[in-house]
RNA sequence: GGGCGUUUAGCUCAGUUGGUAGAGCACCUGCCUUACAAGCAGGAGGUCGUGGGAUCGAGACCCACAGCGCCCACCA
């Protein structure tokens, strides 16, 4: 209990509480609570590597109004923060932040030091030297967050975070995967794989965006066998032309008709090609042929696929051309391929072109068009498409009975708002094939696989070797597989190790299960999973979410949560989606600095789940304003009439107030009133509907100042006595206290600031109002009628250019008999608040309030 | 091309069983009133995207169209 000041300010509450609600372990989960009591919450793990920007303090504000709610409703909050900290990102950055580049055949220095400042050149350095500085780096990025996660007031057990490369979940993601692999959902495969030339490895369907470049389209002349005439064929990627397997036409089409089974004789190099017949040969585009190469585009890897035609690869790894050209090339087609060799893609079309058209094969020039290509996310050059051994996880992608499964569970699932469902199923309904999981890359969780090498030291990748389930976790590159050690390692009849990790999203697709402790605390496991809430962004739907649906669905059959509730993006405040540059115009620290957590987590809490929303700095303005007024109003609720150190102290009634003191009318009415807020609020937020919780809650907050407080402030104050004295005074804390609560999880700061003047306890840990706890209530129309009539009178004073102080001699009110009766009920408090000496009422069908001010006295 | 969302005051947005348009910001006017001048009171401002339909009655329901945004598909 503290003193309540005379002048309260927002100043410095947020370091007070935040270092306050540590010291008393104010969101500390309890573990002994049974799952029914539990409310558990899969936070979304930052990308730690990434930069802070207003976005997170918007969505994860909401899901902390969520998590209090609960928290207030007797709930025990199963609300941990995870860090992530694996991946390409963190590479990324740690390249560009030290100035170093991973070689995998160097030795591990354990003396290595980063340069001071990044040089110009990367230091080439070891895997495990890599991994350190990934590891040091994470760490202060971690820092950084939490800093702000605390700032902003988020009620995180703070003792549960995780990381997405750390210890639980390597062990998870690896033992995960070993139960896919024993059960058959996990499979290996070498086949043609979307690939990042530039980060040399392959990506997934998930992980693709198409962007819009400038292509054009080049007609090659193919050569009939026997010199029977030219067939066009147009193209967007000549360079490709050494690839070319076969010519491909609709079935239908009958200019290809007779054509199907014949060969025709690529333009360059000579290589016969047959003709083949594929529905998804588009007459229309084009000349209606189109060459297959291995492999240009997804629709090439269809019908090299389905038509079982040979590959003759000639894009390499690195996105350059091969040096060992395709064989059935004509003597000068190898001299044609021997200018390409070693260049990259876009090298290589320039040269063919110009050996198309000095052989005349090119008819016409390119014919320039933009065209969509596939992009990895993260990556600056397109895609190529190569063929390699990845891993694969089962998605439903090839199978309809799975694919139906997980539709199936995206009904299960409750959305928030329900319409995002959408996206969830057009994603599934989209999909091409399974799940790419592995990544040629450094910084994940390995694969825990290692494999025999023959006695001429060739991998035989069907001969695996697993580690034992308790060994886990293991990185194969430095841990040998069960019967041999180290010197085994590369050699003949030895074992190597899987060189690749886990794509990102196969380790964030178990957050629920490293945050739960599925493979380490089967206690909390128990008690935790399947959890309640998944709040997320909805452009990672077809990722995080369906990918977490995945693995649920495959290691125990059931949805890894029950509500997913989908936030908006913050925009610029021009409506655009929110640019780097802009958003790191002023940090999220420097507005929680400039207004105060409360004031911005106003804000958030405005913006409605699922919807994007501008950012606005008028609204934390507004915020900050609130929370002014909340300090005021308590302050004079709390001390008029000198109720101040009164008996409300530590075992004051949920209530907060006597409410058996409340009889008069007014009183009665507005405790009528808000129970019917406590109603709505409660709907909404058992709805995941924070936003319209706090609009209602702020109305009510506002009138009650406006209206309620103004009305019995002569009734409450210190010269009064007796029974109408009292109820005014116990009204105005039992209304303060449940207004209080009601704003917690949007406010916690500065409600906790005036819950300590008065109350004992956090708070954050008080149950959630109700209607019950506030007694009898009595007619609302009573406290309508008279604001109504109140309103009526300020106006009028308003008009006139007088104070509100200004008396007035007479006022007539005109309305119906029952609304009259209940003006009648609170006569003296709107008399008293309106300096009126007469109020008389007449009935009438229509209100109607008519006020004769007093006449100005004196000079 | 398919789907989802959205369109209400200058700006940002509410408007949940259909009953004669709301809030905040900005703007204008007035007011030091014993919680609050980072305040209080008041005012002005909208044919609710367009066109149809069912209804006694539509911002809300149905249909079509348009703008904006997003998701998915197409990528020769």
């Amino acid at each position: 209990m503290a003193a309540i000041p005379e002048k309260p300010t927002l100043d410095g509450l947020d370091e007070r509480w935040s270092a306050a609600w540590e010291d008393a372990g104010t969101y500390r989960f309890d573990r002994t609570k049974r799952r029914p009591e539990i409310f558990s919450i899969d936070t979304p793990p930052p990308t730690v590597s990434g930069s802070l920007h207003v976005g997170h303090v918007f969505s994860y504000s909401h899901t902390d109004t969520i998590a209090r709610y609960q928290r207030m409703r007797g709930r025990e909050v199963f609300y941990p923060m995870g860090w992530d900290d694996n991946g390409l990102p963190t590479e990324r950055r740690v390249q560009n932040y030290y100035g170093v580049r991973c070689e995998s055949h160097l030795p591990y220095d354990p003396a290595f030091v980063p340069p001071e400042k990044p040089g110009k050149d990367p230091v080439p350095i070891s895997r495990p030297n890599f991994l350190e500085l990934c590891a040091r780096l994470v760490a202060e990025d971690e820092k950084a967050f939490e800093h702000l996660w605390r700032r902003l007031g988020l009620s995180v057990d703070w003792s549960m975070t995780y990381t997405t490369i750390g210890t639980e979940a390597r062990l998870t993601s690896q033992r995960a995967f070993l139960r896919n692999l024993a059960r058959g959902e996990a499979y290996q495969a070498d086949a043609p794989t979307l690939w990042d030339v530039d980060f040399r490895t392959a990506v997934a369907q998930a992980e693709l965006e198409d962007r819009e470049l400038p292509g054009a389209y080049h007609a090659l002349r193919f050569h009939k066998a026997g010199g029977a005439g030219d067939l066009l064929i147009d193209t967007t990627r000549p360079e490709l032309l050494a690839a070319c397997v076969a010519v491909v036409a609709h079935p239908d089409d009958a200019r290809y008709r007779s054509l199907f089974g014949a060969e025709v004789i690529t333009p360059l190099y000579g290589a016969r090609v047959p003709i083949v017949a594929h529905r998804l040969a588009d007459p229309e585009k084009g000349t209606g042929a189109a060459m297959i190469c291995t492999f240009g585009d997804l629709t090439d890897v269809t019908w090299w696929r389905e038509l079982q035609l040979p590959t003759r690869a000639i894009v390499g790894l690195d996105g350059r051309i091969k040096h060992d050209p395709p064989e059935a090339f004509s003597a000068d087609g190898h001299a044609a391929y021997a200018e390409i060799a070693g260049r990259t893609v876009k090298q290589a079309q320039k040269i063919v072109v110009e050996q198309l058209r000095a052989s005349g094969e090119l008819d016409g020039e390119p014919r320039p068009i933009t065209h969509p290509v596939k992009f990895f996310e993260k990556g600056e050059r397109p895609l190529e498409i190569v063929t390699s051994r990845q891993w694969y996880l089962r998605n439903g992608g090839r199978e309809p009975e799975l694919r139906a499964a997980l539709i199936a569970r995206g009904h299960e699932l409750e959305w928030m708002p329900a319409y995002m469902r959408a996206r969830f199923e057009s994603w599934i309904e989209g999909l091409t094939g399974d799940w790419l999981v592995s990544r040629q890359r450094f910084f994940g969780v390995p694969f825990p696989v290692w494999y025999r090498l023959d006695a001429d030291g060739q991998v035989l990748h069907d001969a695996r070797l697993l580690p034992a389930d308790d060994a886990l976790p293991v990185d194969p590159s430095t841990d040998c597989p069960p019967g041999f050690d180290e010197s085994h390692r590369d050699q003949p009849n030895g074992f190597t190790a899987d060189p690749d990790v886990m794509d990102t999203w196969a380790t964030s697709s178990l957050t629920p299960e490293v945050a739960c402790g599925w493979a380490t605390d089967p206690d909390l496991f128990a008690r935790t999973f399947p959890m309640d809430l998944r709040p997320q962004a909805h452009e990672i739907i077809r990722t995080w979410l369906f990918s977490t649906v995945v693995r649920a669905h495959l290691e125990f059959d059931v949805l890894p949560w029950k509500h997913a509730a989908i936030s908006g993006w913050v925009l610029d405040p021009d409506r655009k989606k929110m640019s780097k540059s802009w958003g790191n115009v002023v940090t999220p620290l420097e507005w929680l600095e400039r207004y105060g957590a409360d004031a911005v987590r106003y804000w958030a809490a405005s913006g409605r789940p699922g919807t994007d929303t501008a950012f606005d700095e008028g609204q934390i303005k507004v915020g900050r304003k609130l929370a002014i007024k909340i300090l005021n109003a308590s302050k004079f609720a709390l001390t008029v009439g000198g109720a101040g150190d009164g008996g409300n102290g530590a075992g004051a009634s949920d209530a907060g107030g006597d409410v058996a003191a409340v009889t008069a009318p007014l009183d009665r009415a507005l405790l009528a009133a808000l129970g019917a807020l406590i109603g709505e609020a409660t709907a909404a937020f058992d709805q995941f509907d924070y936003a319209r919780a706090l609009e209602r809650t702020e109305r009510f907050f506002w009138s009650f100042c406006d209206d309620y407080i103004e009305l019995v402030k002569v009734r409450a104050y210190g010269g009064e006595t007796g029974a109408a004295a009292e109820s005014a005074r116990a009204t105005l804390r039992i209304a303060l206290s449940s207004l209080l609560r009601l704003f917690a999880p949007f406010l916690p700061y500065v409600t906790e600031e005036v819950w300590s003047w008065w109350r004992a306890g956090s708070i954050h840990r008080a149950p959630w109002p109700s209607v019950p706890e506030l007694g009898v209530t009595g007619n609302p129309l009573v406290y309508a009628v008279a604001a109504e009539v109140l309103g009526a009178v300020r106006k009028e004073k308003s008009e006139q250019g007088v104070s509100l102080a200004w008396p007035v001699d007479r006022v007539v009110v005109g309305d119906t008999t029952e609304r009259l009766a209940a003006l009648d009920a609170a006569r003296s408090d709107v008399c008293d608040a309106g300096k009126i000496a007469q109020l008389s009422t007449e009935v009438d069908g229509q209100m109607l309030v008519k006020v004769e001010l007093a006449a100005p006295t004196g000079p």
